[in-house]
DNA sequence: AATGGAACGATTGGATCCAATATACACGAT
DNA sequence: ATCGTGTATATTGGATCCAATCGTTCCATT
């Protein structure tokens, strides 16, 4: 393969944080997922550093790395910067976005429906990624958008149960739709706060399992 | 020593940074910068992934690490960022800064001008950084904190030559004491204000350098 | 002279090995 | 019985060594 290891277990870990294969507060004992990963402890300690730096891990001297704890104050910080960065990526996005775009980024939306009918949690969570981050991507923001992933990830832990409940899909669908047509006449403001009602519903839900 | 070495070398990574010992676009000859660091390239390599995912560097697979470069649209988009950011994080520690908060804030500003007088380049730098840090860390949120010490990071290497030109001194205290005013009148405006025009002032000497 | 290609050298990527540190446990003193 | 002390073990931190990859140079061919 041509892409490094630590590359690949960076993208390994950060699955299983999504998936709660590895559980927030727990030890990441790096001989036991090492061997899990089939690789040896160098690269593993390479895509840890990394995960550090966006907060995701956190490491002690000499004890280890940790899946990072959120209580609920930390998540509410999380939240609150995206709320700030999110209504800037869209405010600008909304000045950009061409026809071509908008007909993308509706198609990334109607994949995420059909997501949440017949897939699993991860290719669920994928397809909402793609159609929120479409959109942050228009900004033409390159470092904006890098934040709000590592934004995104940092909460990843605890949105699983998020996409469960089904009750929630409609919710979603039709939040997503809201946005999308706020989008479509380029009413910036629109957008910024239906993009705000989806994201503290989110919240809430996430929130209720601490 | 306690901490290990991985930490100490990403700390006086950002110092070659900052000073200017290590230029943008330059590539980052592992051997020869683990043997000037009297270490192994191991925990040099893991400081290189924690500065890469903040920015400062880049990777690129089986050819290397190189310094960041910044363009003037990146440098814009920093700025941009930190303008979001602080606004948010000096309105908040506008409600919460205690008396001696702002005595302890006073006292940094001090020592900075102490330092603009005769003390080398890092060392004004770091004085700054107290100064600005002091406030913002008052927001309560050191995730916010984090990032935005990650996004001054990011700029660092081109803000050397911002504390040279001696003619700008005098601005920069009068814009500290201006910033420090509107705190002390717990004006959350004007201090948003105070610290955009001190960080436009900025932004407009630095981006003459590109 | 220009282009394609093979071999070499330099540099990065990864694994193994050794050293340093922290935690847990047993033991003894008060 | 409780607290402190010392030792043992598991785990992390760091260095060395080997493998893989990239860039360059040199040569052959057109």
């Amino acid at each position: 393969m041509n892409t490094p290891l630590a590359t690949q277990v960076s993208e390994r870990l950060r699955e299983d944080l999504l998936t709660r294969s590895l559980l927030p507060g727990q030890q990441i004992v790096q001989e036991a997922l090492a061997e899990r990963y089939g690789v040896s402890r160098v690269p593993l300690r390479e895509a840890l550093k990394e995960l550090e730096a966006e907060g995701l891990v956190i490491h002690e001297p000499h004890r280890g790395y940790f899946v990072t704890e959120l209580n609920a104050a930390e998540m509410a910080e999380v939240y609150s910067i995206r709320a700030l960065l999110e209504a800037d990526a869209i405010r600008r996005a909304c000045k950009r976005l061409s026809d071509a775009d908008l007909a993308h980024i509706d198609e990334l939306r109607r994949a995420f429906e059909g997501a949440l009918l017949h897939a699993d949690l991860e290719t669920i969570a994928s397809a909402n990624r793609a159609f929120h981050f479409a959109i942050f991507d228009a900004c033409g923001l390159p470092r904006l958008v890098r934040l709000l992933r590592t934004l995104w990830d940092a909460t990843d832990a605890y949105r699983s149960l998020y996409f469960q409940d089904s009750g929630t899909h409609e919710h979603i669908c039709a939040e997503h739709l809201a946005h999308m047509e706020a989008l479509t006449r380029r009413d910036a403001e629109g957008a910024v706060e239906t993009q705000r009602l989806h994201r503290e519903r989110s919240v809430l839900i996430v929130s209720s399992s601490l």
